[in-house]
DNA sequence: AGATACTCATGTGCTCTTGA
DNA sequence: TCAAGAGCACATGAGTATCT
């Protein structure tokens, strides 16, 4: 077969996430379903991309080999796929191409910052986001929090926030009420530090100013964006 | 409770169009 | 000429609703 530019772009793009579905593919590149699929079947088969279905009811999910990061010269890794954290995987790759397209902002994955930084591994100097989102004017950290971390984990994460002047912002993705109720008490302040419940997207306020819905809705948080971007 | 029909998501096959 | 992309139809398998 012959690998097309956009192969390489797909290849490398998908060997920062891990694992990605042909849903994200489609959405990531602007194809059509059947494009993403059959463009992922010719990549799997000619060895660049492994493919796995993990669950009977859940969509199959494409992650680079060897030979794929070989041919895209990519400096990471190829990575397997890892049951603990899989959910968790889809959802941030999920998010990445939404913030994306809601903010016109440019998506860095957890495993390029860690690739930038030199750190090899969880726990080791600092904090490491999901992701880094890129937009204009500021860089914006996303937390994408689907668990229950300790009260002082989450403490020493949130300190490490306040205190790094090189991230303007922190976008915290909460999949439950509970985890909502856990993040908004450990960040008790507005202005840094945004929570936002996922997937429904709408942004909880915070602090002691209280809208009198206590929700806006993410287009119209993202429309705010997306002009103080213009100016 | 078991059988059947229906729905939905995933994946493939075929054919035509487009562009290099 | 040939590879890639798109559109349509179809197959498959799991979940769910309905009927007996």
């Amino acid at each position: 077969m012959l690998i097309t530019d956009r192969d390489l772009v797909i290849i490398r793009w998908i060997n920062s996430h891990r694992l990605v579905t042909a849903e994200h593919v489609k959405k990531k590149f602007l194809m059509s379903r059947q494009s993403a699929y059959r463009r992922l079947k010719i990549l799997v088969e000619a060895g660049y991309l492994a493919y796995e279905r993990i669950f009977i009811s859940k969509p199959g999910v494409y992650r680079v080999t060897q030979k794929g990061v070989a041919v895209s010269e990519d400096d990471l890794p190829p990575k397997g796929v890892c049951l603990g954290t899989y959910h968790h995987d889809i959802e941030i790759v999920t998010l990445a191409i939404n913030l994306e397209e809601r903010t016109g902002g440019k998506w860095v994955p957890e495993r390029r910052i860690r690739q930038e930084l030199g750190l090899k591994g969880v726990g080791q100097a600092g904090h490491v986001p999901d992701g880094f989102l890129l937009l204009p004017d500021k860089r914006v950290a996303v937390e994408m929090e689907q668990t229950k971390k300790g009260d002082a984990r989450m403490a020493k994460i949130i300190s490490y926030y306040k205190n790094e002047p090189t991230i303007a912002e922190v976008w915290y993705f909460c999949c439950t009420d509970t985890i909502v109720k856990r993040v908004s008490k450990a960040v008790s302040e507005t202005g840094k530090f945004k929570i936002i419940k996922w997937p429904e997207m709408t942004e909880i306020q915070v602090g002691p100013v209280q809208k009198p819905e206590g929700q806006i809705s993410m287009d119209q948080f993202f429309w705010g964006v997306k002009n103080a971007n213009r100016l």
